[in-house]
DNA sequence: CGCACACTTGAACCCCCTCAACCCAAGTGG
DNA sequence: CCACTTGGGTTGAGGGGGTTCAAGTGTGCG
């Protein structure tokens, strides 16, 4: 267990390690302007993980929170039966501990080996007093992840699992720009069962479904942790549950039209 | 098309309508000390809509932001399709339009005879810049409202027909305080296609579970928009999901169990 | 009254879950 | 080197919960 280097630099210099950071624009930091963002380097701490670690415990007081700035991460709660729910995926630029009032809503736990910026939510909130842009950049992102979790509820509601797992896939395509030759590659660095309990469906469905996908040449499967697209228009399609009238889509009736 | 009285009154009145409204705990208001309220009051403007009433168009420019004051309100968006799709119900002391950068989130019904605070979104923000508080309890909101998100995610993945339906009621349950005799009594301001649009089941489902739990005695049904509960705590277990071993829960298997 | 509409109930089907076997790659240890 | 184990993934057979389709049964309103 090595500690992590502390990043610690003085303001007004314009240098520090906040304002050359890559991740800025996609991170909570791009709502700082540079006199903000160097008071927030001053205590944004990098840490590192390695895979399996657990990082995060569900229901833990709330003392700090997270950027992603390398790796993915799994975010879960546990059931009162002790099985884990997986509740998401957190990618690079993605913000951990935004609410917790009653502790971090959810555990995270390291897919791969990740890194991330940890700030302490105390002095945050201090600097949240007189940084009404970042506050409004917490808020707008408390909306993104509001909007993105409703897509999550629609696709749970009313998608058989084919459009999830098309879904998915699509989703994971778009987040990361990795275009081979024959189509786009996905990593997938969570195991089938993660991606089953995400989705609302099992592990034997998952595999089924891939291997479906692959027997229709849709993708191919180089190896269990990566899958290349090669219909992503069909998959696009399925995704938005537009075709296959023959499986049926739950609830397709169920309230009248309102548009024609 | 009746124009609603507007409400304005002096700063530091201390009398003003906000002041003394009943639901200041329950709603965004409750941030504000006196004189922050009294700037509110002074652009609040109450408004009312009948029953089958849309006031908010989902993707429409979001110009104001809604307490409810009084009544039942569905939300939901629209598929491209056309047809719709609930996301949720919001009772007195909701917020609506709370995170809208590219329009409402969701369109908004009236149920049944409803009353709504109304604040100019660009207002508020003016007022967002120099109370820190205000904005909290706005991060506050969308914080709950996300664990509420979280919690119907659950729902979705994991819960039987019975036990959606049983959640439902004890959440309604709970929300409104009328005890009856016998029992509490439970109002279903919504249709059965709409609860069962919520609850991502069908219209028959929903129909038939209902039959069954009043053949069990569980509950009575004086009327389509109103149900007795009897046995609460059976109610309660049957949503937590701890009972009905036979009915079987997905997904019971698919990962290791943490604790034991 | 009679039409419309919401809700209920019945019967058949089907997707997906459950259970179970099997495959395969990676250790492990003799 | 090989037998054995272990864990993740795949595949098959069977069953069940919920959907679909279709026909009742109220119930409100002109």
């Amino acid at each position: 267990m090595h500690r992590p280097a502390v990043v610690r630099v003085a303001y007004y210099r314009g240098n520090d390690p906040c304002s050359s950071c890559q991740l800025r624009a996609q991170s909570v930091c791009n709502a700082m302007q540079d006199y903000d963002l160097a008071r927030l380097a001053a205590f944004a701490v990098e840490r590192e993980f390695k895979i399996g670690e657990t990082f995060i415990e569900e229901g833990e007081p709330a003392l700090d929170s997270f950027t992603v700035t390398r790796g993915t991460v799994k975010l879960f709660k546990l059931l009162p039966d002790g099985c884990q729910q997986v509740t998401g995926f957190a990618r690079v630029g993605h913000f951990l501990g935004l609410a917790a009032p009653d502790g971090y809503a959810s555990g995270a736990q390291a897919l791969e080996a990740v890194s991330l910026c940890r700030f302490s939510r105390s002095k945050l909130r201090m600097l949240l007093q007189d940084s009404p842009a970042l506050e409004n950049r917490l808020l707008q992102i408390a909306s993104t992840e509001l909007v993105a979790a409703q897509e999550q509820m629609m696709l749970l509601r009313r998608k058989t699992a084919r459009e999830r797992l098309a879904t998915f896939l699509v989703m994971r395509c778009r987040q990361s720009v990795c275009s081979g030759l024959l189509g786009e590659s996905v990593s997938l660095p969570m195991s089938r069962g993660e991606i089953a309990d995400y989705l609302g469906i099992t592990i034997e469905t998952v595999s089924r479904t891939f291997s479906s996908f692959k027997a229709d040449r849709r993708i191919t499967i180089p190896s269990n942790r990566e899958i290349v697209i090669l219909g992503r228009a069909w998959l696009e399609d399925l995704a938005a549950g537009g075709m296959e009238a023959g499986g049926r889509s739950p609830l397709s009736d169920s309230l009248p039209r309102k548009c024609a």
